[in-house]
DNA sequence: TTAGAGATGATC
DNA sequence: ATCATCTCTAAG
């Protein structure tokens, strides 16, 4: 178990701008069949925090629907959704059950796997360097193979998708602006690890 | 190195 | 029409 042991569900059960910067260097771990050659895993270097109240670049702004309603399920499980039609994005989901927040992993460290990774994400002609494989929502989620089927399994469980604690922790957390939406660009609800060479920008 | 456009489909 | 994105191509 090179991956120290899965977050509590107590981790979650806090407003999403309080878990995001926490779940800066713990460890993005997906083990689809319990075997070592297949699992890969990522150090989490860059989050965005999305709030179910009054936060109106949130999916969950107007209520629950048939695709958000993993956000308003229990904490410490998983929300992924298509975006543009081709890329999934997954997040983890905090408060309390009814409360919509969740914590958007905007880019990884790639840890474990590496080479597994970068199969996954062998779509480009362009050579893949270890900088481009988790440096973006949905470039991680292609080189974890984490997609639709995932959405709402339990991140506290140590099989199939995890977040795990190994102690290490972030150099140097930075909060800015959250990227790519078109309302809430106020708040300062994105964070990151500057020191950290994998985050989605440069 | 940077800017722009195309891909591609669910959602509300 | 919008969208919590990525990649390639072309221009400078």
């Amino acid at each position: 178990m090179p991956a120290g042991n899965p977050l509590p569900r107590t981790f979650y059960e806090r407003p999403a701008t309080d878990v995001a910067p926490d779940l800066l260097g713990k460890l993005l771990v997906h083990d689809p069949d319990g075997t070592a050659e297949t699992l890969r895993a990522g150090r989490i270097v860059e989050v965005e925090a999305y709030r179910g109240d009054s936060d109106p670049a949130a999916h969950s702004r107007s209520g629950p629907t048939a695709r958000n309603s993993s956000m308003f399920g229990p904490p410490g499980h998983l929300y992924v959704y298509l975006i543009y039609g081709m890329h999934w994005c997954a997040n983890a989901v905090c408060a309390p059950a009814g409360v919509g927040d969740a914590v958007l992993v905007r880019a990884l460290e790639p840890i474990h796997g590496i080479p597994l990774m970068a199969a996954l994400r062998n779509r480009s002609r362009r050579q893949t360097s270890c900088r481009d494989l988790c440096s973006g929502p949905a470039k991680l989620t292609q080189a974890l193979g984490i997609e639709g089927v995932h959405d709402g399994c339990d991140l506290t469980s140590a099989e199939g998708i995890s977040i795990c604690d190994d102690g290490r922790m972030p150099a140097d957390v930075t909060q800015a602006a959250r990227i790519g939406i078109s309302r809430g660009t106020e708040l300062p609800w994105r964070f990151y690890d500057a020191s950290s060479p994998h985050v989605s920008t440069r």
